[in-house]
DNA sequence: CCGAGATAGTTGAGAAAGTCAACAGTTGTA
DNA sequence: TACAACTGTTGACTTTCTCAACTATCTCGG
């Protein structure tokens, strides 16, 4: 081993930092706001969905029980447009919600093609455990910021997420 | 493809509010770092996506493609652990684009287990179009930022990106 | 030198996620 | 009223993810 630019990679007497692949953040690739953005999801929701199997949840069902308990009374609909997902996949999103006794479908008295999904009571107490969890796990994956660093960071992927709204 | 070309589709019974979608903008998941970051990846590599289709690429044999061009003899095990793939998958991608006669399979001379990726000249001439694509569609994308901004985006985001390598 | 253990790439299976087309019930409108 | 559009739903299909083997190779301790 010790290879060319491989400092790093003895044997795996180091948990971690074995990797010696740092070499490879100075590739064009690495400068891309959109391989970037790519990579800090993937940090982040792997982290995330480690921790909120603890109570049975994916960011996927996290993110629709959190709209649900946002008071805005969203309809399935909403859900996938603002969610980025087919309307197929909101429902089997919301049947396992509601199976579970976590969400409700309810009518919407002025549109009878619409459900708007509503939170249990336990689908709130269930909300606000798996709150803690994510924000922790946020916690611990932005620690590399401070934290106005991470307001900006915030106002500027929100401004790039939801440009093509308007 | 499909766009979701829902432009307006104001019901006469929603309240006055054009899409009606922007209401959840409030909600508290549009917080959410994690949130926002996996939104702008849709986005973005939507668009990418889209524009790579045109060169028969998508964003992960773009990727790929991207790490072989850049002068780093990256190996495929150094591939799956800078993309988070399973080196399985690695095999598929490297093997699309070696059918294509984009790259080649390189044998290590320190280690002959290890394949290092290396571009063919097709592979270089695709790859400049492929950049240049990639880098119009990420300017529409960015365009409701700053240089500057984009700057600032861009250490924010390698900061969270390479924090922790799990 | 040699065998034990680890690593790189490969294959294949199965789960999860994404995409798309069709359908019924409902709504708005010409 | 007839027609077009929309919501939720189902089902088929493709892509991506995850994991467990297997081979060939490497490293290391004895």
């Amino acid at each position: 081993m010790t290879e060319t630019a491989h400092p790093t990679a003895r044997t795996a007497a180091s948990p971690s930092a074995e990797t010696g692949i740092e070499r490879l953040y100075s590739a064009e690739l690495a400068n891309e706001t959109e391989f970037l953005a790519a990579r800090a999801r993937s940090v982040g929701s792997r982290r995330a969905n480690e921790d909120l199997a603890s109570l049975d949840l994916k960011v996927r069902s996290y993110s629709v029980l959190s709209l649900a308990c946002s008071g805005l009374n969203p309809s399935q609909r909403e859900l996938a447009e603002f969610l980025f997902l087919d309307p197929s996949q909101i429902v089997a999103l919301v049947d396992q919600l509601e199976k579970r006794g976590a969400v409700k479908r309810k009518a919407d008295p002025r549109d009878r093609r619409s459900n708007i999904i509503t939170p249990t009571a336990a689908g709130r107490r269930l909300y606000a455990q798996a709150s803690a969890v994510v924000q922790a796990a946020g916690e611990g994956a932005l620690s590399a910021l401070s934290p106005a660093e991470r307001d900006q960071l915030r106002d500027l992927l929100r401004r790039i997420a939801f440009a093509d709204q308007a």
